[in-house]
DNA sequence: AGGGTCCCTAAGCACGCTTC
DNA sequence: GAAGCGTGCTTAGGGACCCT
């Protein structure tokens, strides 16, 4: 265990607020303050009480004490400061009759403006950071196949963090904060992982270390705490600033058309080419149409060619599509049998089907991909054996997108993110998609098609509207 | 010796968010 | 549909201890 030493009781935020402690706890509370920044939010105020977890509570002051010490002694000082918990931690759970409160924002803003040294502690042998220092990676190296490093332009990212930290600041004259759900996504989503992933490159001389683990399926995973594919894609492309960023155009249509031809050698059902041409203004209208958001149009079609159903699933009445639009939404659109979206729904319920029972024909105990990854099934799950077919051809793709480009720019400054490249040197669209049909015999798209599309009119003719 | 209780930890599940 | 991370909660099971 080891703690700065000018770094005294009375000096940090929390403690500010907190006149009591004792001197053997103030471990406990550094460790507090040094998970302060990514979890604040989530621990519900109640004047001057915050909830904790458990694990944490044991971490701080270990399990016997919390129980015996602090827990049945309703006068100690912790009992009254962690005695509240809360449930979930989504912002409405968390916030449910509550307000975040000025403390918290302020112990935020100040936590993150006084930065006065740069020192490590050691709390109960785990590693904790404090004071935005990275002691050591948390990747565990079993899990992870490889890495990759990519160089960072780390400038750009600072710029923006500033930019982002403006709307938060003026929140520091406040009495008081209301719960905000747009600032709670806003901190939690984008200032933190921002933040973090800034420290992360920096104290790693302006390179992003890229940890990979490859599924069953051949797709690569990007694993730990700094993992690049799960952050929001703005901030993604933040750190990514000066990349090029190489994107199939609706691959999962495109894909899926592909294998659906391969097997039965007949065009595709024209409402799916329809889709491909002109998948940006059918997911306009349809937002229009229904009245809802084009995030949730987006996310109905994307669903739609992942196989989800739009009603009822196996296990839970309400299929993710239902939950997401609401079971109304979803009766509108299965009442009217002659509108473009639900033929789509069917034409797309058809290509699942041919190409299940066309891999099922050969062998129901497993599938090989195009990559030669390997299915093993115990039961035939069609929307399983379409998603490993699909992710296996995307990976053949991507991994001709690589080829490609190491060997025409000689870079290793790419990052993978399943069906889209970043690349750090720019390639020329139309020799990448002649490389990779010639490669791997598939079609690609790399920007939103302009010929032959639909002009409005047809389109609205077509969905009945 | 058997039974009950407490302590402690790990593992698993559920949930909520992100990406494609 | 695939997967990732982080968090909260429950449960299983072993060890230590005490009582009968």
């Amino acid at each position: 265990m080891k703690i700065k030493k000018n770094l005294l009781y009375g000096d940090n935020p929390i403690t500010n607020y907190l006149p009591e402690i004792e001197k053997e706890d103030i471990n406990g509370i550094m460790y507090l303050i040094s998970n302060l920044s990514n979890r604040f939010l989530e621990h519900k105020f109640d004047n001057n009480c915050l909830s904790i977890s458990k694990d944490m509570k044991y971490d701080l002051f270990s399990q016997n004490r919390w129980r015996q010490i602090i827990d049945k002694k309703p006068e100690h000082v912790f009992h009254k400061l962690f005695q509240l918990r809360f449930y979930g931690n989504n912002l409405n759970q968390a916030t449910n009759g509550y307000q975040i409160t000025k403390l918290l924002i302020d112990s935020y803003c100040k936590w993150l403006s006084y930065n006065p040294t740069y020192e490590l502690i050691e709390v109960n042998k785990k590693q904790v950071r404090i004071k935005d220092i990275q002691i050591d990676e948390e990747v565990d190296e079993t899990k992870s196949n490889f890495y990759e490093e990519v160089e960072i332009n780390i400038e750009y990212i600072k710029k923006k963090l500033i930019e982002y930290w403006e709307p938060v600041q003026k929140y520091l004259d406040k009495e008081t904060v209301e719960a905000d759900a747009e600032l709670f996504k806003f901190i939690k989503y984008k200032i933190e992982p921002l933040r973090k992933m800034y420290y992360y490159i920096s104290e790693n001389n302006n390179k992003l270390k890229i940890y990979y683990r490859q599924s069953h399926s051949g797709r690569y995973y990007s694993i730990g705490e700094y993992s690049i594919q799960s952050l929001k894609k703005e901030v993604r492309n933040i750190i990514l600033n000066d990349y090029n960023e190489y994107d199939i155009s609706v691959s999962a249509p495109l894909l899926l058309s592909q294998i659906y031809k391969s097997i039965t050698n007949e065009n595709i059902p024209s409402t799916i080419k329809y889709f491909i041409i002109n998948k940006k203004r059918i997911r306009e209208i349809f937002a229009e149409k229904y009245n809802i958001s084009l995030d949730k149009s987006k996310e109905f079609f994307t669903s739609l060619f992942f196989g989800s159903k739009l009603l009822s699933n196996d296990f839970k009445y309400n299929s993710a599509v239902t939950k997401s639009l609401g079971i109304d939404i979803v009766n509108l659109i299965l009442s009217d049998k002659t509108t473009y979206e639900y033929q789509l729904y069917k034409d797309i319920k058809k290509l699942f089907d041919v190409i299940s029972n066309h891999y099922k024909e050969k062998d129901n105990r497993k599938v090989i991909g195009f990559n030669n990854h390997t299915l093993e099934l115990r039961k035939w799950k069609k929307s399983t054996v379409v998603a490993h077919l699909y992710q296996s051809l995307e990976s053949v793709v991507l991994d001709s997108m690589i080829k490609f480009y190491t060997s025409t720019t000689n870079d290793f400054n790419y990052v993978r993110v399943h069906d889209c490249l970043y690349t750090k040197k720019e390639i020329d669209e139309s020799e990448l998609y002649h490389f990779i049909k010639k490669e791997t015999q598939i079609n690609t798209l790399f920007k939103e098609p302009i010929s032959k599309q639909f002009s409005d009119e047809e389109l609205y003719k077509m969905m009945n509207i």
